[in-house]
RNA sequence: GGUGCGGUAGUUCAGUUGGUUAGAAUAUCGGCCUGUCACGCCGAGGGUCGCGGGUUCGAGUCCCGUCCGCACCGCCA
């Protein structure tokens, strides 16, 4: 037996207990007299003691070990006379009285501690190593904690997971797909789901009513923080449901989780917000509500005052910013810079500081007077002490704008607290979207997503203005889940292709199989799809979701462990009839 | 495709106006040390300054190109 216990278990109860330890050296401290070594596993830190005096021999070995050597340990767990209440075992060691070495290491090239040395280009390249450190571990202890939840809480209330294939068949909407080649029929290709979408709406028509599966998906698009080419999603669809019936649903399984991964329970039901309201009074389809500084249109009030830039601009947007009237004119600087950077793209700051005296003075005092900013003031909520902050221009942009400035002032204000979950429901998407580029409509979501009902007559002559029956959960302004009620009317289908620019022939080739299958008796039906890895990331407070899967791409798509896309030999090229066209791009 | 920041010891970083032998911390190795747990003290080794080119008497430092990393914009139904 290789062990009796692991390194995380023994305490005082166990005193006098003859034991056996395997796991790595995490650090020796020789003292002369005595050695101490920290025996680590995945359970924890066991601190093991070796005394010249009692067996020279022993302790003499004990000093040779390397970090993170493999090692198989065997003696009596005592009390020690010094308690470490740092420490789960912190109040015994192991009197150790022999020492079996399983495997050496060679000096790894970062510490392997709770706050490591190591650069995060090298910690990818020996991941198994980094995965050895406690915050990445426990991330992925977390990981797997919550996903037995969702099969728990899924299968409680009668949901069925269904595997779905991974080689299946490009579809030209949506994300680039990746591509995997057939040997079999040479010259053409699988590919990748980026979600089991049409596969989950076949599984309704095959009646099975409620389905889910947690899914790989994949999207070969340019990566960030929370965006990997591969990821995995919480895939859901139901039959014979409302809109309704899926945010009850899944409001369900979202407390549940809170509940049983972080121990957190929400008193009030989760917040709904349409897309409309969210993007005029956050400029973002998936607003922090962790605070709030929300936006007024300012717009009538600050025309007619002679200052050109308001006169000509389509929108006015102001934010009040609790307790910043005394900010110093270099942090104005600072956010003016931060909002004229060509990511955001705003021409400037216009700010008013309504000071604790209740007087206001602004950065356009030329143009307006106190009075006007009182009405300014009015209008964005302000008191004393605030400084309203506007930006004006494009609506679209100025929007778009406003709401970055508006996450800065959050963060420094220290506002957007990890310890606070603030959910909500985005609801009434536009159901299209206009592409300049391609002048036509793309659907918002994807081609089955259904209207609302009372906008199906603006389908054909207003387009751009019906709303779709589609829902989006954002927690702390992290979309973390998004789905739709689904078209099973063949007529309504049809007027979404035509919308789309899309003719029979087109949709038949595309979609066909759904097609085929809708005629068969599809019964009404709708899902979500959750983020799994965002999801988690947010629960362990941080924003990259890269810690909390095992083995990462990097900014670049690359597995620098893996060291791969990598090239394929020239016989396995062969074999797929592809030639690699080496020529330089232009 | 684009913008910003970065690449110097095993590692994380500093390096002034272009000027002597490129430093610190940590890790490693050696010595001392019987209650450490970020052990302590003394000492040692350790450098293709990402790569290529240019300017200059002289380049880690300035210029051009290139590769790599991170964050972001575009993109991501």
């Amino acid at each position: 037996m290789y062990r009796t216990h692991t390194c995380g278990e023994l305490n005082l109860n166990h005193e006098g207990k003859q034991v056996t330890l395997a796991g790595w050296v995490q650090k020796s401290r020789d003292l002369g007299g005595m050695t101490f070594v920290d025996l680590r596993d995945r359970y924890g830190i066991t601190q093991l003691v070796f005394n010249m005096e009692t067996n020279k021999e022993l302790c003499e070995k004990a000093r040779k070990l390397g970090r993170e050597f493999v090692v198989q340990i065997k003696g009596a767990v005592k009390e020690r006379s010094n308690k470490n209440p740092k420490m789960p075992t912190g109040e015994i060691e192991i009197d150790v009285t022999e020492i079996n070495i399983l495997n050496k290491s060679e000096l790894p090239p970062f510490t392997i501690e709770e706050d490591t040395d190591g650069g995060e280009e090298l910690r990818m390249k020996y991941r198994y190593l980094d995965l050895r450190r406690a915050p990445v571990k426990e991330n992925i202890i977390l990981r797997h904690k919550f996903v037995q939840e969702v099969r728990r809480y899924m299968d409680s209330i009668d949901f069925i997971e269904v595997e779905t294939p991974v080689l299946i068949k490009s579809t030209p909407e949506g994300a680039r797909d990746f591509v995997v080649p057939s040997r079999l029929q040479p010259g053409t290709f699988y590919a990748l789901p980026q979600s089991p979408q049409t596969m989950k709406q076949l599984l309704m028509v095959a009646g099975f009513d409620k389905y889910f599966q947690i899914v790989k998906c994949f999207r070969d698009e340019d990566l960030r923080a929370d965006r990997q080419p591969e990821f995995s999603q919480i895939d859901c669809e139901m039959s014979f449901i409302e809109r309704d019936d899926i945010l009850q649903t899944f409001e369900g399984l979202a407390r549940y989780l809170f509940k049983q991964v972080k121990g957190l329970e929400f008193t009030e039901p989760f917040q709904r917000m349409s897309y409309k309201e969210a993007m005029e009074s956050y400029g973002s389809d998936k607003p922090d509500l962790r605070f709030g500084m929300k936006f007024s249109d300012i717009t009538s009030a600050a025309r007619g005052k002679g200052f050109v830039v308001f006169d000509s601009a389509e929108y006015v947007g102001a934010i009040a910013v609790p307790g910043c009237s005394e900010y110093t004119r270099k942090q104005v600087d600072e956010l003016t810079e931060f909002v004229k950077k060509p990511q955001i793209g705003a021409k400037g700051l216009i700010y008013v500081r309504y000071n604790n005296d209740g007087t206001l003075k602004s950065s356009v005092d030329k143009f307006y007077s106190e009075s006007d900013l009182k009405v300014w003031a009015q209008l964005t909520d302000a008191v004393p002490g605030d400084m309203i902050m506007i930006l004006a221009g494009n609506k679209r942009k100025t929007l778009t704008a406003l709401s970055e400035l508006r996450l800065e002032m959050g963060s420094r204000l220290n506002l957007r607290n990890r310890a606070i979950y603030k959910p909500l429901w985005v609801i009434d998407f536009p159901l299209l979207e206009w592409d300049e580029e391609e002048k036509r409509f793309f659907a918002m979501h994807h081609p089955f997503t259904s209207p609302v009902p009372e906008d199906i007559p603006l389908l054909e002559n207003d387009p751009a203005s019906v709303r779709a029956n589609a829902y989006d959960l954002v927690i702390n302004g992290v979309e973390i889940g998004g789905g739709s009620i689904r078209i099973h009317d063949a007529t309504v289908q049809k007027m979404m292709f035509k919308a789309l620019g899309f003719s029979d022939e087109e949709a038949e080739e595309q979609f066909g199989f759904l097609l085929n299958a809708f005629r068969y008796g599809a019964p009404p039906h709708g899902g979500i799809a959750f983020g799994l890895d965002r999801w988690v990331a947010i629960m362990g407070g941080q924003d990259s979701i890269r810690d909390f899967m095992a083995f990462p791409k990097n900014n670049s798509g690359r597995d620098v462990m893996l060291e791969t896309p990598a090239k394929i030999s020239d016989k396995q090229l062969k074999e797929l009839q592809i030639s690699v066209d080496t020529r330089e791009k232009k």
